[in-house]
DNA sequence: CCTACCGATCGGTAGG
DNA sequence: CCTACCGATCGGTAGG
């Protein structure tokens, strides 16, 4: 009965330790302690350290393939569907800023392995976005010299790196009355749209 | 005589596998392997793994503060400040992207302590680009939405995400003829644009 | 800069 | 899911 939570329990603890530590950098021990169970355990659930790694990296992949289409379809009722979609995007990593952590690292670790996943992940919908771009493109509202797939990739970069790196360059925003991390997603915002459309400069 | 070439050859090795593996995936032994000397030697140079790892950074950040001034005056002389500017940090990373990648990781796996780095070696070029996007704001050219420590920091973030994971993204651009770095070059450079002036929609 | 070596910790196994 | 344990490798030391 609680048998799944206990896998549940070291998935999580793993997520937490492989994106703030990185893969070679934590322990099994250590994961184990999280949980407080012994060590030996976690190879009852997960075979080998490896196997537990591709499961940490399937949850989140997995949580994003789910999460992504609801943040969407609430996200994108509104005037501007673009923002709203990258709202989205913003979202699924604030929930969980981890997330962009441990995508940076598995990136990093293991380029082509990850290349092969993203492709299974990103590529449903950056077709459908890029449609929509070129949809706007054709009717003059998206700047025509953007290249859809280029762009997409880029923001999704930022958005991932204001993420995962943001809070530590925070430090070069000194003069930020206002909280820094709304600061920091508002100029993305902005950014994001005023390299989009042709009219950004007057957006409302 | 080529007693501190030992010790540049153990630093290039190091910057290389911290990049690539990380810094707790490498071992002194890789390391050593790789400029074919004992493992002792390297704590002959090195007293600790954690000191050379100092001494890494130490020398891809010295790079940053050298090359940069000469990068941006040979960038600057054009007719477009900003983009001579990007152009140059591009250039930094594009000599080397291992470089971005162990910019990355160590933001990941020490960000209190490179926040403290990156005030000293970011700071103080930051003060002068933001100084010259409010002349620019002031004068009409540049969107007066526009951040400019927020959005410098999202164009650095850009770039280094750009070269450290962006390879790893490549597939997502699928109908790609030409280079698809020179592609996501020419998208990156773009989006500053675009984001950062009034007029970018007719740049020439 | 090398050989020889050390205690600690690693991922994983045996057996229950 | 635990206790007991193993070979391999880790960063680092001793001594030259």
């Amino acid at each position: 009965m609680n048998a799944p939570d206990m896998r549940t329990q070291l998935l999580t603890a793993a997520t937490r330790r492989f994106a703030r530590q990185g893969y070679a950098g934590t322990s099994l021990q250590a994961i184990a302690d999280d949980v407080g169970v012994a060590k030996p355990s976690i190879v009852y659930w997960f075979p080998t350290k490896a196997a537990l790694r591709e499961a940490v990296l399937d949850s989140t992949l997995d949580r994003w393939q789910k999460e992504l289409p609801a943040l969407l379809t609430a996200a994108t009722t509104g005037p501007d569907r673009f923002t709203g979609g990258l709202a989205a995007v913003v979202s699924f990593f604030q929930e969980d800023p981890d997330r962009a952590r441990l995508l940076t690292r598995e990136c990093l670790d293991r380029p082509e392995a990850m290349r092969e996943r993203l492709r299974a992940h990103l590529n449903p919908w950056m077709g459908v976005v890029t449609t929509f771009i070129r949809m706007g493109q054709a009717e003059g509202r998206v700047r025509p010299d953007l290249d859809p797939e280029a762009w997409v990739l880029h923001l999704v970069l930022l958005v991932l790196s204001s993420f995962a790196l943001g809070p530590v360059a925070e430090v070069t925003l000194p003069p930020g009355k206002q909280d820094l991390e709304q600061r920091r997603l508002a100029e993305l915002l902005r950014v994001a749209r005023a390299s989009l459309y042709l009219d950004a400069g007057t957006p409302r």
